[in-house]
DNA sequence: AATCATTTTTTAAATGATCATTTAATTATT
DNA sequence: AATAATTAAATGATCATTTAAAAAATGATT
């Protein structure tokens, strides 16, 4: 069924070679004849279906934007209390699909980049303030008002940073892992009564 | 005194360069004539200096990387106990110097592009290390074994998350505010015990 | 099934722009 | 005069993108 499009193949594939292609050899420094190569294509071709380069780099972002977004939505949907909808943040982020050193050095590399595009930029601030309401609403109930602020910065800037090691790893590493660590960050968290007001 | 030799101040100036006009452009973007051009030189003068693009680029992060490393001995010059001790890193981080858009965007711009050279990996590598170790002698009198490495993934990954929030951050953001929320997390990071061997 | 016109997809080659780097000459210092 | 610093212009390489043509798919008509 659903008789795919050409055109949709294409899209697809491109974008998986954008990806593989992008953590061999750099956001920038990746060339179209190597992103085509990856499926035996042409550089022209991306062009033909994507019109730049550019065009190209913005849409497999949006990929994985829409997918990081369908998994937080996932996990949402199975939590039973406030504290599962917090894990289900760090659940979607560290999913052994987005855990890899493909997909974080990608990211990476798109939040270094985004400043000097203004597509990229527009992208990145979309994720950033669904990511940063989500936290603001799950802690919510969890912690107190005057506190919450200084606790969703924490979770926050956590969260990029392990992405950041991720990425940096050479290895894979393990998802459970991380997951654990987080449960235990928010542990800690949620016990705690902490100076700070805004 | 000190009678500075022209290939220092030249050094220096272009440094500074780089870093200004990287920030303006973006690592991969900026030219070597848009560099020159902030100092009202020329790009043939770089290479007289440096060699090469990529050289200046190195030794622009070798110089963020020294006074980085002073800063951070600083204050553990001052730090009177263990907990100082550990602040004393955040401290450096979040110093004034460094705490800035254009500090923080060149750096993860660095973290971004290092896996795709030799040389920017090495020096990458290097104060990675340097800071794991630090962050692991001073957690030593403060976490018991058992969760010291968890407690240090947990700080560090934090740190890393906030330069690259700083880094996207288009007004600058007081310092003393982050260092006092570094300190809230120290301090729950002290007082919890929490689960997570390894 | 077979033919052929039409449209879609793909590519090889041409184009043109951008840069880092080199060279050779000029200007400033010592 | 000799050396160091600086530059304008030349060089050469690399790419994204365009173009024009070829190849594949489509599908309507026998």
């Amino acid at each position: 069924m659903t008789r795919k499009k050409i055109r949709d193949i294409r899209h697809e594939e491109f974008i998986v070679a954008a990806l593989e292609a992008t953590h061999k050899r750099g956001f920038h420094a990746v060339t179209m004849s190597e992103i085509a190569a990856e499926i035996g294509a042409t550089a022209a071709s991306i062009n033909y279906y994507f019109g730049s380069k550019d065009q190209l780099m913005f849409e497999t972002m949006r990929h994985l934007l829409r997918i990081l977004g369908a998994t937080h939505k996932q996990y949402l949907d199975v939590a039973l209390d406030p504290k599962d909808r917090l894990h289900a943040i760090f659940d979607a982020h560290f999913d052994p699909r987005f855990f890899t050193p493909q997909h974080c050095s990608f990211w990476v590399q798109f939040w270094s980049a985004a400043p000097y595009s203004a597509h990229l930029e527009r992208l990145h601030r979309i994720n950033q303030s669904r990511v940063k309401s989500h936290f603001r609403a799950e802690l919510a109930p969890l912690v107190p008002a005057p506190f919450r602020e200084t606790m969703r910065r924490i979770l926050q800037s956590y969260l990029d940073g392990v992405w950041l090691s991720v990425a940096q790893a050479d290895r894979d590493i393990d998802p459970r892992h991380a997951r654990q660590e987080a449960r235990a960050l928010i542990e800690l968290v949620l016990s705690g009564e902490v100076g700070g007001s805004n």
